[in-house]
DNA sequence: GTCGGAATAT
DNA sequence: CATATTCCGA
């Protein structure tokens, strides 16, 4: 028991993901209505953009004056798949590793306040989707505009492949990106739910990662991220409905 | 009951 | 086409 103990014990006590400190790396993407029903004001700083995944325009119903509707009752708009939203969707794939890689994991990941389970799911599943095309018939043609969000975020390529594993190493490999990128103090993991990532990371497979419990979600966020950049106003008109998006079609 | 994933619906 | 919702098996 020398120093090394002691030092081991207090960069544990540092690594201690506190609520209080390392909260909300999100604090958008409420939407008005949710926004309205709970009361909450939303200072929204020209410098502070955050990773805000962005809902469809919806109408405002001037007649939606009773807003005391439940949270989890009232319907959300369709979320809008941003590239920003998306990076953070695919960086948290690649982190987390295929195993690990399933909506709910994937989603606390992310840590985008309003993002759901589903949301994520189904955009996990067309993704999938968008894999295997790449892989299977690389050249057989896969080039459609559809592929502009996932072109959009480097694809860690080794998603899919089986025989051949890499895992440890390219997991090294994305730290040192990111933590290359302005060595920011990578704040430990941002579950505030620590029975949930204690357990979870505490139990995983094999120690396929051992330090994965140093990084999170805020890593997008505290680095260099130039996220504060595309504006989004980009007005498709389908049909009826005018959505934000950020891409024509 | 929850979750993940494919199918189906909008 | 993109996302949501439903359905079904672990």
């Amino acid at each position: 028991m020398r120093e090394d103990d002691s030092d081991w014990f207090t960069r544990c006590e540092e690594d201690l993901p506190f609520p209080e400190d390392l909260i909300p790396l999100s604090q958008s993407l409420i939407p008005p209505h949710l926004a309205l029903a709970f009361d909450i004001h939303h200072q929204s700083t020209p410098s502070q953009a955050n990773s805000s995944a962005e809902f469809a325009a919806d109408s405002a119903d001037p007649l939606s004056s009773g807003a005391t509707e439940s949270a989890r009752t009232l319907k959300r708009p369709r979320l809008v798949w941003t590239p920003q939203l998306h990076k953070r969707f695919v960086d948290a794939v690649a982190n987390l590793g295929i195993k690990n890689a399933v909506p709910k994991t994937i989603m606390q990941f992310m840590s985008v306040e309003g993002l759901t389970r589903e949301n994520v799911a189904s955009h996990l599943q067309k993704y999938r989707v968008y894999l295997k095309r790449m892989q299977g018939g690389g050249g057989g043609g896969s080039d459609p505009v559809t592929d502009r969000l996932f072109a959009s975020s480097p694809v860690p390529a080794h998603f899919l492949l089986p025989p051949s594993f890499v895992p440890v190493a390219t997991l090294q490999q994305q730290q040192q990106q990111m933590v290359a990128v302005g060595n920011v103090q990578l704040q430990p993991t941002q579950f505030h739910q620590r029975q949930i990532s204690a357990a979870r990371f505490g139990s995983l497979t094999n120690g396929q990662f051992s330090s994965l419990q140093r990084m999170s979600a805020p890593l997008l966020q505290s680095s260099v991220s130039n996220y504060v950049d595309e504006l989004e106003s980009a007005k498709a008109n389908n049909g009826g409905r005018t959505v934000l998006t950020l891409f024509p079609t």
